[in-house]
DNA sequence: TATGAATGAGCCTTCATTCAT
DNA sequence: CATGAATGAAGGCTCATTCAT
């Protein structure tokens, strides 16, 4: 490599080599503990799956425990953006509730191994330092939902008995999915959450 | 007492008294299994939980792992026989959605600590040989929901774009539960399991 | 039973039956460690073989370890006996050896359970406090031979450079048989016996 | 150095330590093994034995038992290598037998430990997978010297009754010797092979 | 950065033996 | 004599992580 280039542009560029190969490990990581589980998937079994050596993976990793906080932060993060992006559309309760269907079902179908992991594994961070921040984030996401349903409700629109409930219920139906979608089923994600909006929103519509 | 009589009663105690046993290691194994997870649980947690030693633990399980399909069976037997039951007393497509949901509830409700760690940890038995049977037993339960969707719909009470997205909306609503249910919270499972249903059969009702 | 006859003979009785039991047991677990290994054998595997419970099986048996000393005098003291009365009938040295060897090979055949056992697990035993006993039979077994060896050699029948490795080279003939023999093989323990003295008597015979 | 090289001497030098280090691992347990036997032998005399640590020494090891087939490997290839060598020679029976009785009174000699080992615990290993190879080249090193005798008597040198029995004595009387030879004894290991072949062979001599 | 040998705590399970009934 | 539940020490093995090279 020329001498030439090393002081800015190289740093950069290892820089996001690393980042690349970190984003490669996390994402490794996620579909073998998606397929194994967290406990039963071993350091050897990421050091296959990333066709690094145990050492080098350390260089990538804090832990494996970090892996779990890493792949969380990777769809949670662009879910809630787009939450909060529905929320300043400033949609009809109807089609915000759509909308936010939509965003949801679709991140399950593009991050399933990872909604997948966080779904079955959420309790071992539990304890975590961080496990506050991503709870926050968990509840912000449902409140905005709840606005949603609020809204709804305040505008004559929509009618339940408990709103938790229905937010519940709401959630239910479409985070219950990881559990059984499978990305070249017969129904499409878009489709699958067209039609738990047809349901839930005719269940809960005034007239 | 006459000397026949004696082998027979004193047996039966002692096998009531050995499966008296048994359950209670299984349901202090599923409180234990969770609250911390099944894998984080140790064998020492469970002889803490039961108050028995290493090796007496033993002799009523064969292993840590028999303890996971000891407690799927606690609540899906149960669940099964109250679904056939409802199957059987042929009710209206309505009040037999109800009734379904109501005993799943219910089931969520009673055998909380079983079904939540069913939920997690339902991997870990994947492998094994007896998972066929649980299998098929969920695949009957799934069922008899499905079937009574059919019944509605071919009645021209229930419509909906696909069943199977229909079922599995109802079943995601309902068994969501266990991640957010509290036994003691504002509104009881009997209620939880009413407006869901008020949701759902809104949702699918023709007119 | 009569309550005349309990005094004496009852007691006699039921001494014989404890003992018919004990070497029922020794017998059965003889069988046991000589077909899976004195440590591979678990006392539930003795329970199984004898018929009799875990906690009656201690009725007849001080421990495992005293399982293997019962079945090692089990066969060594009738062996012992033997070569005392060929020592004492003051034969030829070469009617001498082949009643000995003949001797051990029935041994060998009769006790064959027994032996097998002793020949692997010896060393289980080699700290115990009856294992010097043990050893000083042997021992007197070995100096019958031996004592034949220089008979022989004194009359100018026998001849060998070393009558300690002569001695051995014809226990080794024998002894090795426990791991080759099988009862019904084609080639009897009389028979086997017989040739190797053949073979022996000629190796060392002077002329 | 040039980088080019850099790799290949390497990682020959790393796998080569790794193959010294895991003899020493097997020989050391051969050693215990020998002395206090391989059941009563646990992981922590092993650890003790080799200077490692617990999880060190599973680098070298694949488990307890597989130690067992490692060390059976150890003495068993060389002495088959010996025993083709001589078969190769074409020597005269006589000679030919002496030559796989110092070949195999050598390997005892050089490998007690190992040949110890395996002539108590092969019972261990009997059910694995890798049991078959080690029958099989047993059954070779047998085979060669059986075609040895069977030479012997078609050309009039040799006779006796039986020639499986005349092998198994043979085998036996050398066979035995792991039971009682102590390398700094009166007799070498050479002399030893020597004195059974001049009783053997005289034994089974046409004239 | 990368390697992979080494660590050592900790896990699940087994098993000979005891003892209240 | 008989039972079998209970004991508890000990064993083989795994695995996340570290660190000298």
């Amino acid at each position: 490599m020329a001498p030439v280039s090393t002081t800015g542009p190289v740093r950069e560029g290892s820089r996001r080599r690393y980042e690349e190969r970190r984003d490669a490990v996390i994402d490794a990581a996620a579909r073998v503990f998606a397929s194994k589980g967290y406990d039963a998937t071993t350091i050897d079994d990421l050091v296959e799956a990333t066709g690094l050596q145990r050492g080098g993976l350390y260089h990538y990793i804090g832990g494996k425990k970090d892996l779990l906080i890493a792949i969380h932060e990777r769809f949670l993060t662009p879910l809630l953006e787009q939450a909060r992006a529905i929320e300043a559309e400033d949609l009809e309760p109807e089609p915000a509730l759509r909308a936010l269907a939509y965003a949801l079902m679709d991140n399950i179908h593009r991050y399933r191994d990872q909604v997948t992991v966080f779904f079955h594994e959420w309790r071992t961070i539990e304890g975590d330092e961080r496990w506050s921040d991503i709870r926050r984030e968990r509840r912000e996401f449902e409140q905005i939902i709840s606005n949603v349903l609020e809204r709804g409700r305040a505008a004559g629109r929509f009618r339940f008995a408990d709103r938790r409930i229905a937010l519940l219920g709401f959630l239910g139906m479409i985070n219950y999915a990881p559990q059984w979608y499978e990305p070249d089923g017969r129904v499409s994600h878009a489709e699958i959450a067209e039609q738990f909006c047809d349901i839930f929103l005719r269940g809960i519509a005034v007239d």
